[in-house]
DNA sequence: GTCTATATAACGATAGAC
DNA sequence: GTCTATCGTTATATAGAC
């Protein structure tokens, strides 16, 4: 039981039941005894891997986020095109499909996340990352009214995705459809002048 | 101090603290201790108006699921029509916008009121809503793709509303954008045979 | 109605043996 | 790496005086 390969997917199996009961149970009725319990160890065992309650949440929060930050640096790489932005919109669903898990973890927990960001750290971890991209959806000097669309088809793709993700019987064409009407009402923003 | 108008106002501004120091920090996070400060009494005093903490959300998330309750009753007793869609969306977005404070704490704590609906009660209050209000949207015999359209109109409003109302000047015009917008989504279900 | 004082319980976190 | 044992803190909630 001494190989790293062992004590990573240790580690591994903390996050993933810290995921589970997260998402459950919500963050802060969670606690450690429980998370240990189910995995038949103590509750000190897992200060051996993270070094605190906030850190477990923290290790899976921080994977979302860089993908999230990874898509807006490409995003802001590339030309301002209806191309670009369908691009945009499709991998924002690949990625919340692909940690589907994480995402709905994170939602769900939203204040706790929130509240996590803390001191020295400013708060807004999803605002800070959603205005940036709404404004890539957006021809520049677009006006606020511009941008209720492009803000529509992401919170319509999650929304629409964690409500029937685990309804139905393929995942890619939820996907594939929610993507679908979010392009199609991201780019219906030309012609409203009467 | 003891005539019954001064207790319903007491309590009314508990209820008002509550939903401020939930909303900024989140319900678990929030003791009593903080919201009887903030009001300059103690937290025994709490205790004379809601029999728990609980008590205290639970009041909040009543008087905003009755309302969802109540539309979901007029629009099943309306003749299923377009113009019946349009005003369910309507009314939809007169709720999250007149209790908007409610409605953001609740979304911020979803994790909490959900875990609240706890024993004897059965959870998913927010799906046991959303669902018959997807319902009401669609034509009668609708398949699962044709629900992804209202479904993503409600998300959308939802979060398009929870990401602009503090960053718009005028709200009246931030619902009315949103609805427009939602209505044309939700509407756009036919013609999608090739 | 509001107070003081306290009961009771659980949590996150650490020390140190093995 | 995992354990036992425990520390220190904070929380919800109650009892009973005023």
């Amino acid at each position: 039981m001494n190989e790293p390969a062992r004590g990573r997917e240790t580690r591994a199996r903390i996050q993933a039941v810290a995921v589970e009961l997260f998402t459950e149970q919500g963050y802060e009725k969670t606690s450690l005894r429980e998370i240990a319990e189910r995995l038949d160890v103590t509750k000190a065992a897992l200060y051996y891997y993270f070094k605190s309650k906030e850190d477990i949440v923290a290790s899976l929060v921080e994977d979302y986020f860089a993908q999230i930050d990874d898509l807006i640096a490409w995003g802001t790489s590339q030309p301002a095109t209806p191309q670009t932005r369908a691009e945009i919109l499709r991998r924002y669903v690949a990625i919340m499909a692909e940690g589907h898990r994480a995402f709905r973890m994170l939602h769900q927990n939203q204040a706790a996340v929130h509240s996590m960001a803390g001191p020295k750290g400013r708060r807004e971890l999803f605002k800070e990352r959603l205005t940036p991209l709404i404004e890539l959806l957006v021809e520049p000097g677009a006006t606020l009214a511009d941008r209720l669309r492009p803000a529509m088809a992401l919170g319509g793709m999650s929304f629409g995705w964690m409500f029937f993700a685990d309804q139905v019987p393929d995942r890619g064409e939820l996907c594939a459809a929610l993507l679908d009407i979010a392009c199609e009402l991201a780019d219906a923003d030309r012609g409203d002048r009467p």
